[in-house]
DNA sequence: GTGACCATGTGAACGGGCGCACTAGCGTCT
DNA sequence: AGACGCTAGTGCGCCCGTTCACATGGTCAC
């Protein structure tokens, strides 16, 4: 592996968060070391996957031995950016987006909700788990003033191309859309979705071509 | 395309959904017939992806015009099996089971919440927009006398996996776990999986690794 | 009816990721 | 001290998915 500027696979930096979960557990029941076999069982992949997924963060396993939990843990955090706080301002304040406010494992988890913003001023003033709600007009400038890196949009989806350029002016880096729709954002901006309609047609569609026979 | 039994790869059904929306969005403009240039710049994608993608269904475009808006929409709802619907039951009666159950477009768009579950005696008995919500225990009886296809997770992490046996055992065959762990399934049953700490961590990621430059 | 045009459908090249299977190296036991 | 056992790290072949580019076959104008 190259000292530094190594590239990280997509499908590598997606499962990292799963084994920083495992991790995690191993910590609570206070396991010092472990192989990536275990590792792989707990995240559900394959034990070579592990090790040449792990091998991107460097060399951190001793041969013989697996792992030293805590080390790899806080090693994969600062390679995850979880060392610090990020920032998040939630856009639309309605039910979705006041229940990811209301979530408080969100802020636990080094992402504090910021600000939220909303298209409707009757909305504007109020305070949804103690944030303050703005309006839409003013994303672009509050959002870079506050120095927010990701930008969650939980707005309708007739909203959420118009909330992205708004996001993307205000230097805003990472986007998670909610939204049932599908949004472009430049590149170098990133951008995750979580589409739950999308996700029940998938299993629809598994669940009309199921085999008749077991 | 093989006449029957072809074999639609896992990319392309996650796609389908997404033709679906971009279609949907076309009848109401009341557009006839559709380029795969133009499907593809809705959808997000490239042109020859959604060619072949649409090709797995059949061939149901015409060369020199492009595809029947409508007709192509019927044809992919009957691939996705949304022409009938899909009875759902949720466990996890807390916050996120609840405003899943709340949230109307569900069983509008052919995913009709029939039951609840929740390990909480104190909530067993009560309607959650509607909805009976009975004890976990009742899980493997019940959900295979609805006929439940379809099962969502909303439980705590530490639930999920027992809660997934519970509906497999009663003949479920999709599962969708919203809970932030891993859970496995059977071979045959199909599982997606919405997370929302873990895409927040994704980003972190590509927050972290941004390029200074622009 | 014929020719020009246009968009589909697909063969083939390409690339990324996956997993096997091997090698390298550390710890431990005799 | 030496041999053995165990597990990380990785080279290589394979497979799935993506993309290009072309041939196929319709439509429309004249």
């Amino acid at each position: 592996m190259s000292d530094r500027a190594r590239h990280i696979p997509e499908a590598t930096v997606a499962r990292l968060p799963v084994y920083l979960r495992s991790l995690a557990e191993l910590v609570d029941d206070k396991i010092a070391t472990v192989s990536s076999e275990r590792l792989a069982e707990m995240a559900g992949v394959n034990a070579a996957k592990v090790r040449k997924d792990l091998s991107y963060l460097g060399s951190y396993g001793t041969r013989g031995v697996g792992y030293d939990v805590e080390y790899l843990l806080f090693q994969m955090s600062r390679e995850l950016g979880l060392t610090h706080d990020w920032p998040v301002a939630i856009v639309g304040a309605g039910n979705l987006g006041s229940a990811l406010a209301n979530y408080g494992g969100f802020t636990q988890r080094g992402f504090p909700v910021v600000a939220m913003f909303d298209a409707d001023r009757a909305k504007v003033g109020r305070r949804v788990h103690g944030v303050l709600v703005h309006h839409t007009d003013d994303i672009v400038e509050l959002a870079a003033e506050l120095g927010i890196g990701i930008g969650v949009i939980a707005t309708p989806a007739s909203a959420a191309q118009d909330v992205a350029d708004k996001l993307v002016a205000a230097g805003v880096g990472s986007v998670l859309n909610f939204a049932p729709t599908v949004i472009t954002v430049p590149e170098g901006v990133s951008l995750r979705k979580v589409d739950l309609a999308l996700e029940l047609q998938i299993l629809s569609f598994y669940q009309e071509h199921r085999e008749p026979a077991g």
